[in-house]
RNA sequence: GGAGGGGUGGCCGAGCGGUUAAUGGCAGCAGACUGUAAAUCUGCCCUCUUACGAGUACGAAGGUUCGAAUCCUUCCCCCUCCA
C-alpha cells in the first residue's frame, strides 16, 4: 500500500476510504501545502432524502473539512434531469423540475448536520449544477466540449459498456450524463478553484472524464478520488431493505428504526461500518472488531448509537438507544416504539387481533396477519397468539394503559387509546 | 418504414388450449437453533374468507372455444438487424 502523508489521505486510508485515485501521489502532495484543498462530490435530487449510501461520501467530504480543507456539495439539479446511467439496467423515469426542488429542499437540511457553511476559508460551500448546466447552448457546448469526447472511448466505460452488454437501452439522453458530469468539474475548477472531484466507486468514469476535460481545456491537473461501494460482507448491497432504502431523514425512517437497522449489521461489516460511519479512534475500532462471539453486540451497540447520534443528534439516539435495550434486553414494552392509537370505543367493542396487526403496520393485508398469526410469529404483550379471531379489547392492556404487539422477535409497536 | 424476437406474480424465469393462482430460483416474512449476527433446517409468500370457498391475475382491448397465460385480431411497449 502506498504511503500517504497528508492527514486527509491518511484517515481515508485507514478508514478503508480509498478505492481509486487517479493520482494517489500527486494528490498527497498537493494536500500536503498549506493552502486548503477545494474538493467536491454531486448528489443527485433523485428522492427527498438521502440514504445510508450516500453517507459514505458525505463522510469523506467531513474528514475533508476536518482535515483543514474545504467542501463544495455539488447539487445535481441539472444533471438529475438526464439521470445517471451508472449501475443501472433501466433509465430511471424522467424527474420534473418541480420534484427535483422539492427533492433539493430535502436533502440540503441534512448537510449542515455533517458539515459546517459559511465564507470561511474552509466553510462548506453548496452550488446547483441547474445553474450553469441549465443555460448552455446546444451548438456552442457540441463544438466547445464535444470535441474532446470520443464515441470510442464513452463506449468503454461500464456505466455504457455493462448497457449494451445486457442489451439493455440506453438512451442518448443518459449517455450524455457523463459529460455533463465532467463539465461540472471544469466549472467548479474554474469558479471555485476546485481540484478534487470524490465519489463512490460507481462514479470513477464519470470522474475521470471530468479530469480529462480539465487537463484538456484549462491545461490544469486535478484529481479523482472514489470510495468503494458500501456493501455488506455477502456482497449485498447495504443500506437497503425490503421496503427500500434507509433513509437519512427522519420522517422517512425514524431515528429508532435506523438505530435498529445499524444494531443488526452483520458481525462482518461492523468494523468496516465503524471506519466509515463513525468518527471513533482507529484504536477503539480495532478493539471493538475484535470482540468474539456475542461480546461483539456490545461493539454493535456502540456502532448503531454513534451512527444514529451523526445523524439524529446524541439526544435522538440516547432515546433510541434506551427504547432499544428496554424492549429486546429487558423484555418490556417500552416508550419510543411505533405506536398506534385506537380510539376507545373501539377497543371497547373489541378488534379481531389481525385487523389489529394489519393497523399496526405488522402485515401488509388482513391475509398476511392471519398467517403470521398460524405461523407462531404473532404475540400480545409478549404471549403467542394462537386464535387470530379472538377480539382485543382494553382488558389486554399493560399497566400504562399500551398494548404490545409484536411479529417475530424484531418488530414491536405499542396500541395506545384515543379519543 | 421493413424483417425477426419478446412483454408471465417484488425480481429472474418456466409454461404455450383443460389436471395452472400458474414449476423453479432469488428476495421477503415467520418458526427452530443462536448472540436483536451469519450459516443451516422448516413453514409461509395475490386479495377477501376461521374454514369451505370466492374474486382478481400472465402488456391492453376485443374474438374463437364448454374451457385460454396458452389460438386469432387490433393496439401499446421493448430488443436485434436493415445494402
Amino acid at each position: 500500500m502506498v504511503t500517504v502523508r497528508s492527514e486527509f489521505l491518511k484517515v481515508m486510508q485507514e478508514r478503508g476510504f480509498l478505492h481509486q485515485c487517479t493520482d494517489l501521489e500527486g494528490l498527497d502532495k498537493r494536500l500536503m501545502e498549506d493552502r486548503p484543498v477545494t474538493a467536491y462530490i454531486g448528489f443527485d435530487a433523485t428522492a427527498d432524502s438521502l440514504h445510508l449510501g450516500n453517507l459514505m461520501p458525505i463522510m469523506m467530504l467531513r474528514w475533508l473539512q476536518n482535515t483543514g480543507h474545504k467542501p463544495i456539495v455539488l447539487m445535481g439539479g441539472g444533471t438529475s434531469k438526464v439521470g445517471d446511467p451508472s449501475g443501472k439496467d433501466e433509465g430511471r423515469k424522467l424527474l420534473s423540475e418541480q420534484d427535483i426542488q422539492n427533492n433539493i429542499r430535502g436533502i440540503k437540511s441534512i448537510f449542515s448536520q455533517f458539515l459546517t457553511f459559511g465564507d470561511n476559508k474552509t466553510d462548506a460551500v453548496m452550488v446547483n449544477n441547474a445553474d450553469w448546466l441549465g443555460s448552455l447552448n446546444y451548438i456552442d457546448f457540441l463544438r466547445d466540449f464535444g470535441k474532446h469526447f470520443t464515441i470510442n472511448r464513452m463506449l468503454s466505460f461500464d456505466s455504457v459498456k455493462l448497457r449494451l452488454e445486457r442489451e439493455q437501452p440506453l438512451t442518448f439522453l443518459e449517455f450524455n450524463y457523463m459529460i455533463l458530469q465532467a463539465y461540472d468539474f471544469l466549472e467548479l475548477s474554474k469558479e471555485h478553484g476546485c481540484v478534487l472531484q470524490m465519489g463512490a466507486s460507481d462514479q470513477w468514469g464519470n470522474i475521470i472524464n471530468g479530469v480529462e476535460l480539465v487537463r484538456r481545456v484549462r491545461q490544469k491537473e486535478v484529481f479523482g478520488l472514489t470510495c468503494p461501494l458500501l456493501l455488506s460482507g455477502a456482497g449485498k448491497k447495504m443500506g437497503k431493505t425490503a421496503e427500500g432504502a434507509v433513509w437519512v431523514n427522519a420522517e422517512m425512517f425514524s431515528p429508532y428504526q435506523y438505530y435498529q437497522y445499524i444494531r443488526n449489521t452483520d458481525d462482518a461489516d461492523v468494523g468496516s461500518m465503524l471506519r466509515f460511519f463513525t468518527e471513533l479512534p482507529i484504536a477503539e475500532i480495532e478493539k471493538l472488531e475484535k470482540l468474539k462471539g456475542s461480546e461483539i453486540n456490545e461493539a454493535k451497540k456502540i456502532l448503531a448509537f454513534e451512527v444514529t447520534k451523526i445523524c439524529h443528534g446524541e439526544l435522538e439516539a440516547k432515546l433510541v438507544a434506551e427504547t432499544a435495550r428496554k424492549t429486546f434486553e429487558e423484555g418490556v414494552a417500552a416508550e419510543g416504539l411505533p405506536t398506534i392509537t385506537i380510539p376507545s370505543a373501539r377497543l371497547a367493542g373489541g378488534i379481531p387481533v389481525f385487523a389489529l396487526f394489519k393497523e399496526a403496520g405488522l402485515a401488509a393485508s388482513n391475509a398476511e396477519a392471519r398467517r403470521l398469526i398460524a405461523g407462531g410469529g404473532a404475540r400480545i404483550n409478549d404471549e403467542k397468539v394462537s386464535d387470530g379471531q379472538q377480539s382485543v379489547t382494553s382488558a389486554n392492556f399493560l399497566a400504562d394503559n399500551t398494548i404490545k404487539l409484536s411479529a417475530g422477535r424484531k418488530k414491536h409497536v405499542l396500541v395506545v387509546v384515543g379519543e
